[in-house]
DNA sequence: AAAAGCCCCTGGATGC
DNA sequence: TGCATCCAGGGGCTTT
């Protein structure tokens, strides 16, 4: 479910309200993707500094440590001062002084595990191999085309896989393809320099307007408010196979890579 | 080293 | 109504 925008704005809506909190009890529900790693008790009088993201991560720092929170396919956190009982897909679970965080996670996809820092070795094992941050300075225009030479698989799934550029998945990959004219069984290493600034252009653009209208709610995603997105409403070809192209009225087609549905318009992305 | 497949898991939609 | 099948926003791990 989540990707970038999603996490992204699920940050924005909770990290200045549990700044500074203090950790009082925390459970966890049935296991994840990846558990803790250490005793919940561990957890408890900690104080929370703030809340970072990294690719589709969450980085809650702690005075002592961190956890790492990811929202897999399903996840969805929630915020408040009371909440209420926990319900079978509530994972995690943080009593703080400023209020609960919670996890909601059907599939279980999720993870939520605590590091040292940055360099324990299970912080390093997710986000290690993690490539540059689309809506940050470091997204360079040349080391995006460097990277993508080095690519012989499809442009789409180079996107999705998360080592040149992070955050970007099934939809946004859909949508910035779109916007940048580029089929998305081309070859990453055909890539010339201007059609890669193009679309690291589009990526930009789509993300940065994902999370300024607040994410896609498909299905459930919402902010720790509980509130849902709207951006799937804009979406040009992600879920429209059959329907017209918004610009050439030729009829968005569905393909399958790697197992994930992809959508394009074989006329506005010829190649 | 890179690419392709395989799973993990639950629930909703669709079809018989 | 019941049951089987397919599909879903991710991504680490194993195998080629």
């Amino acid at each position: 479910m989540p990707e970038l925008p999603e996490v992204e704005v699920t940050r924005l809506s909770f990290a200045d309200r549990i700044a500074g909190a203090d950790i009082v009890s925390a459970r966890l529900g049935k296991p994840l993707r990846w558990s803790l790693g250490v005793p919940v008790q561990h957890l408890m009088g900690r104080r929370v500094l703030g809340v970072r993201r990294r690719g589709k991560y969450l980085l809650v720092d702690l005075d002592e440590g961190l956890l790492l929170l990811h929202l897999g396919m399903s996840g969805s956190l929630s915020f408040a001062k009371q909440l209420p009982p926990a319900g079978v897909h509530d994972h995690f679970e943080m009593v703080t002084s400023r209020g609960v965080l919670r996890l909601n996670d059907p599939r279980r996809f999720g993870a939520v595990v605590f590091a040292q820092d940055e360099h324990d070795p299970v912080a390093v094992k997710l986000l290690g191999h993690l490539g540059m941050e689309p809506l940050s300075e470091d997204f360079e225009a040349s080391r995006f085309h460097e990277g993508l030479k080095l690519r012989k698989a499809a442009i789409k799934q180079v996107l999705l896989a998360g080592d040149v550029v992070v955050g970007v998945g099934n939809i946004y990959a859909s949508e910035a393809l779109f916007l940048a004219g580029i089929r998305p069984t081309l070859s990453a290493a055909r890539l010339s320099r201007p059609r890669a600034d193009r679309l690291r252009a589009a990526v930009r653009d789509v993300l940065q307007r994902a999370v300024d209208t607040g994410g896609s709610t498909l299905k459930d995603f919402s902010n720790a408010h509980g509130e849902g997105g709207y951006f799937q409403l804009q979406a040009n070809v992600y879920g429209r196979a059959g329907e017209p192209c918004r610009v050439c009225t030729t009829p968005v087609r569905m393909i399958r890579q790697g197992q994930r549905a992809t959508f394009y318009c074989t006329v506005c992305q010829p190649r």
